[in-house]
DNA sequence: TCATAAAACTGACTTAAGTCAAGGAAATCC
DNA sequence: GGATTTCCTTGACTTAAGTCAGTTTTATGA
C-alpha cells in the first residue's frame, strides 16, 4: 500500500524528532515502522507489559497514566499529535513503565525497539534531537510535581485552561476560549484532584467571573484573573 | 597544579556518565572542567540565572529544588556523589531552572556548556549515556508525580525511609538503619509536606512499632511493614 | 427516538494535612 | 561553657479536598 508510506514520509517530516533527517533516513525509518489505530478507549499497551518500541501520535489524542494499587489513576500526559510518547525505556530497559489509552480515534506510528536503537548509533543528530525532548519532559513534569505539592486545585485548573487556550490559539480574541475534548475525569486525574474537586473548582472560577461555561466550551472573560490565578 | 588533574581522571572514571570514554577523552573533558568546592549552606547556582554549564557532584550533598512565590520549597531532587545535575538545560536553552544548594561542604566537577556540546557532537557515546541518565531520572520523577498525588504523608515516609535503608546498605541486618545527613526541613520539602506534618508522621512509624529513632539514627524494627506501608 | 449507560454535578460529612504559636533539644559559635 | 541560633516537636485550630450517596445531564447505541 504506497499510500500510507507516502503518508508516512510526509508526516514524518513534521515530527520534531525527525524533522532533520535527511529522505533516505526517513525511508528507513517508514520501512521498520508500523501505522497502528485505535478506537476511542482502547489501550495502546499496559504498563509491565514487555517493551516493544515507541509510538507516534499522528492524528487523536492518547492519555499516558498509572493506576495505583487502590486503582486510583494518575495522568502523566496528554499526547497531542506529532508526539512520541513510551520512548523512554528504549533507554532504560525493562517493560512498559505506564499505560496508554487512546481519548478518541487515534492514529500512531509504532516504532520497534531494536531497529530504531540501531538507526540511533548511525545517527547522531537523533539522539540530539532526543535528548532536546527529553530535557523539555522533564521541565514539563518537574512543572507539574512543584504546581501538584504548591498549589490548590483552583489554581492548576487555572493553569491548565491558560495552557489549553494557548494551544487552541484563541488567546488574543476578546473572548479566549477552549472546547474541552477529553473527559473531566481525566482532567481530573491530570490535574491531580478528584472529579467532585474539579467540578467544584470550575464553579469557583465561574463565580469569581473569571470564566463562563456553555457545555463542553469554557470561556475566559478575565484572562488577566486566569493568568494570576495560575502563577 | 596536576594533583587536582589526577584526581579528577581517576573520579571521571567512575563517573556513569564518562564511564565508557577513552584515556584521552577524559583527559579532554579535565582539560576545560573545573573543581568547585562549597561550604554548607553556599548556592551553587540560582533559578533564573543565565546557565553556563553543569555539575558532576564529587562529594557531599546537594538539594536541587524551586521555591513558589510565596517562598514554599519544593525538593526536586537530593543530589549524591558521582551524579550529574543541571544537565537539562544544555539541550533546552534558557536560564536554570531550578536552585542548588550545598546541604554539607560539597566538591564538584563543573562542566561548561560549550565545550561539552562540542564534545558530545564529536562522541555519540556520551549522547547515549545521557539519554540513559534523562531516562532514568525522568522515570524517578514521574514516580515522585505519582506517589506525591496518591499516597498520604506516613507512606510516603516509609518509602524515603526505604530507600536511604537500600543506599545505606544496612537492609540485610537484622536492624536495618539509617543516620539522617539531611535536615528533616529538606526531608520535608521532598516529599512534599512541612516539617510539622514530618514529625507526626515519624511518630506514627514509631507508634506502630515499625522504626524506632534514636537522635538522627532511625532503626527499622519492621522491614516488612515498612515495605508494605511503602507501597 | 427512546432506553440505557456513562459522565458530571450537588450536598452532607469526614479527614489529612496545613497554619499558628509556643516550647524544647541540638548544634554552633565566640 | 554558656549563649545564640537553628532545628525539631507538640498542641489547638482551620481548611482544602476527599468520601459517600443520590440526582441530573449528556452521550451512545439498538
Amino acid at each position: 500500500m504506497p499510500g500510507t508510506l507516502i503518508e508516512n514520509k510526509d508526516t514524518l517530516r513534521n515530527i520534531p524528532l525527525f524533522s532533520e533527517l535527511s529522505i533516505e533516513q526517513l525511508r528507513k525509518i517508514s520501512s521498520f515502522s508500523k501505522l497502528k489505530s485505535f478506537e476511542k478507549r482502547d489501550r495502546i499497551f499496559n504498563e509491565d507489559e514487555c517493551y516493544l518500541g515507541f509510538y507516534i501520535l499522528l492524528k487523536g489524542s492518547v492519555k499516558v497514566f498509572k493506576l495505583s494499587r487502590s486503582g486510583k489513576e494518575s495522568v502523566l500526559h496528554i499526547i497531542r499529535p506529532l508526539t512520541a510518547f513510551a520512548d523512554i525505556p528504549l533507554f532504560e530497559g525493562g517493560n512498559y513503565p505506564v499505560s496508554a489509552e487512546a481519548l478518541e480515534e487515534s492514529l500512531t506510528l509504532f516504532i520497534p525497539k531494536e531497529k530504531f536503537l540501531e538507526l540511533i548509533y548511525t545517527e547522531p543528530d537523533v539522539s540530539l534531537k532526543m535528548l532536546a525532548g527529553f530535557a523539555k519532559r522533564l521541565k514539563s513534569i518537574i512543572n507539574q510535581l512543584e504546581d501538584i505539592s504548591s498549589k490548590e486545585v483552583p489554581n492548576r485548573l487555572a493553569k491548565y485552561l491558560l495552557k489549553e487556550v494557548k494551544t487552541a490559539g484563541t488567546e488574543n480574541l476578546p473572548e479566549p476560549f477552549v472546547k474541552l475534548t477529553i473527559p473531566k475525569s481525566t482532567i481530573a486525574a491530570y490535574i491531580g484532584t478528584i472529579t467532585e474537586t474539579l467540578s467544584r473548582s470550575f464553579k469557583k472560577l465561574q463565580d469569581e467571573g473569571i470564566i463562563r461555561v456553555n457545555g463542553k466550551k469554557i470561556f475566559v472573560k478575565d484572562l488577566k484573573g486566569l493568568k494570576e490565578l495560575a502563577k
